[in-house]
DNA sequence: CTGCATCCATAATGATACTG
DNA sequence: CAGTATCATTATGGATGCAG
């Protein structure tokens, strides 16, 4: 169901506070998709070029095989990475950015690079774990 | 670990492939926060301007209020928003973006951005589902 | 080598009821 | 209104075995 007519509507919103509903849809399916923790990772790693299977398990300290594979197949069919078998033996499998997955690279390398300024601050923000704004009163 | 079919080019994993160790670590960290579902969500939703506690849930459906809490939490230790409470009766709580989740909206603009273009692509590939692309003659 | 399937343990998350 | 507490469901990780 294209919702390009939807857009265009959307797209003139202000600075009201909230998100039209329409908007919202597409923003939850896509977080739904590249929102989990390897998604993005595998992206950014691929940047680097082609890898194979267990070079992406190499890269990725901590991903489990399970998950290497259940992600893989999924950017793979949303068409965000290319999956590339080639019959031969042993047989040799590699995986690389799509079109589509070389887009959202860019997004993610901002931000990779946001996070590379920021993290300290993150860091040291967490530390101090309990700082709580108040208003004008003294006591929440 | 044994790359003993001598394809060779594997095994050279040098510059090209990946992302040295130390940059990944705090890709991870930064992904073990803002990389879940609703994180980017909230930083989306306070756009607009401070909100309560109520008007996020409104605004984002199918979140609990375990999730909403605890990510509203996590948000404001690693200081990305803020939380005001008014000592009053009925309580006020109000979230606000802080300059350190401003700069991260910027980057989550993008992604929506992002998402509004080629969300029908993904889509459409996704329907696919299964194309798997062949190894186009030449290689290696 | 590149996966997939399965059992199990542990988080993460959702749903609901409840409290200050 | 703004959360907390508890339970049920799911997602994920770990290990193992198996198949193409």
């Amino acid at each position: 169901m294209q919702d390009s007519a939807g857009i265009g509507m959307a797209a003139s919103v202000g600075p009201c506070a909230g998100i039209p509903a329409d908007r919202m849809d597409f923003i939850r399916q896509v977080l739904d998709r590249v929102g989990d923790k390897w998604s993005m990772l595998i992206i950014a790693v691929l940047e680097g070029g082609p890898m194979r299977y267990t070079d992406l398990q190499r890269q990725i300290p901590g991903i489990s095989q399970r998950m290497l594979t259940h992600t893989l197949r999924q950017l793979t069919q949303d068409g965000l990475i290319t999956r590339t078998a080639y019959a031969e033996v042993p047989p040799r499998v590699e995986y690389a950015l799509a079109p589509l997955g070389g887009g959202l690279n860019e997004i993610v390398k901002q931000l990779i690079g946001w996070a590379a300024d920021h993290h300290d601050d993150i860091r040291a923000n967490r530390s101090r774990a309990g700082t709580t704004a108040e208003p004008s009163s003294s006591r929440s």
